[in-house]
DNA sequence: GCCCCATAATAGTATTACTATCTTGTGACT
DNA sequence: AGTCACAAGATAGTAATACTATTATGGGGC
């Protein structure tokens, strides 16, 4: 189930691919394990050489600094999220269909059949959820938005946002609702594990089903079309 | 002017109160401005010492450490919002009017008239926007949130809330489309400088007018009410 | 005139965020 | 079999960060 697969990232994201080397693949895949477990403030290359019984410097091999190293994960979350969605509605015609498996898909992202052995989607999207946003909120956003670093997020929006006009042709707003929906998954999700009272919905263990609902509810309403059963 | 406003906030989120003494003054409206000009990553107390013509240790009196004083910023920022909100919806009693206002206060909030000397509410406004989400995103959150350190701004999603009640009282989630509209309002305004493909929005200056029609928009079609000319 | 206490001045520590250099081991090519 | 290339390991070193501790100074109140 593994085979054919690619996640294709912005080369400037890192130094050294690391999909292409076994020290890569363990970076990648310890990097998620050690963030979700100390936050990324916390998280530096010492801590994850040890971990990985590797040393700094090799690490620095691949990624500039840890900033770098969260862009790629973020880059390679949502390009796997891009990727869910397009195999998800590729036979689905009806644009109203085609949102609802998008809102699924976004939710559900971690729930999915593992695919690539040295990524754990359901830590990253963890760490997506808690850290996701520092990706950009950084005062190099516009220099590394030039470099093309944003671009699978960009590019995921758009995507949602052209399903919103297929729906709504008229409709004023579709990347901002397109964005929006992303955002306010994260957030909600956050929100009803750490600051319940900002938020309506409940999550237990790994259950998201009510901010699915939830996302169903706004969307739908925002567009004017019925909430199917 | 100045006179009658008191921003009163939770103690623990300092060691000593900066709004009882000059220096402590100075450290908000010094770290206001420095925090905006280099980045909270960037931004150290050893810096923002050296700016003041203070010393290191002598900001360490005041917070505990740099994320403190972060807190200490936005729960500000929000008592600040919400002390402005009350004032403008004071003696209106239509709910949906209300709602307005609030979201005009809250798009607006930096260009209020600058209420107390030693915070540049413009320039805290633009922290909040890109900075603000870093308070709450952290392994500590839970800890915090106990101690009560978000008090604020939960206290006025749920004010919102109430509104969003008063206008349609069976309405499934009043606090997430509370919460949404103000986080909405920092993403938007923030996409628009940065990463404009994520919104439909313009800002240009520090006009926001596009992010509250915008918002309004959202809200009136959530609530289903008549968007006013 | 003395006490209190805030601030300044200074120093020191552990950790972070790197950079540099040198060595070792493997695999590929001749 | 020999050497070449090159990735990774080992080690060291530097400047900055994130603090803590100690002592000195100076002004306001009693």
């Amino acid at each position: 189930m593994a085979i054919g697969i690619q996640i294709t990232l912005n080369e400037r994201l890192f130094l050294r691919d690391p999909q292409r080397t076994e020290l890569g693949k363990k970076i990648i895949k310890h990097s998620i394990l050690l963030i979700d477990e100390i936050g990324f403030e916390a998280f530096t290359f010492k801590k994850l050489a040890k971990r990985m019984s590797s040393t700094e410097a090799s690490v620095y091999r691949y990624f500039e600094n840890k900033h770098m190293l969260l862009l790629y994960l973020v880059s390679w979350f949502w390009e796997w999220v891009a990727y869910l969605i397009d195999i998800h509605t590729m036979n689905i015609s009806n644009p109203v269909h085609k949102l609802k498996i998008i809102i699924s898909t976004l939710v559900f992202a971690s729930k999915e059949n593992p695919s690539i052995e040295y990524v754990n989607e359901s830590v990253l999207h963890r760490i997506i959820i808690a850290e996701g946003s520092k990706a950009y909120h950084t005062k190099a956003v516009d220099d590394e938005n030039q470099e093309g670093l944003f671009l699978n997020y960009k590019t995921l929006v758009n995507k949602v946002a052209q399903v919103v006009l297929d729906i709504q042709p008229e409709f004023p707003y579709p990347r901002a609702l397109a964005s929006n929906l992303f955002e306010m998954s994260n957030n909600h999700i956050y929100f009803a594990i750490h600051l319940p009272r900002l938020t309506d919905v409940h999550v237990q263990d790994d259950s998201y089903d009510e901010v699915e609902k939830m996302l169903e509810f706004f969307a739908s309403k925002m567009l004017g079309i019925q909430t199917s059963k």
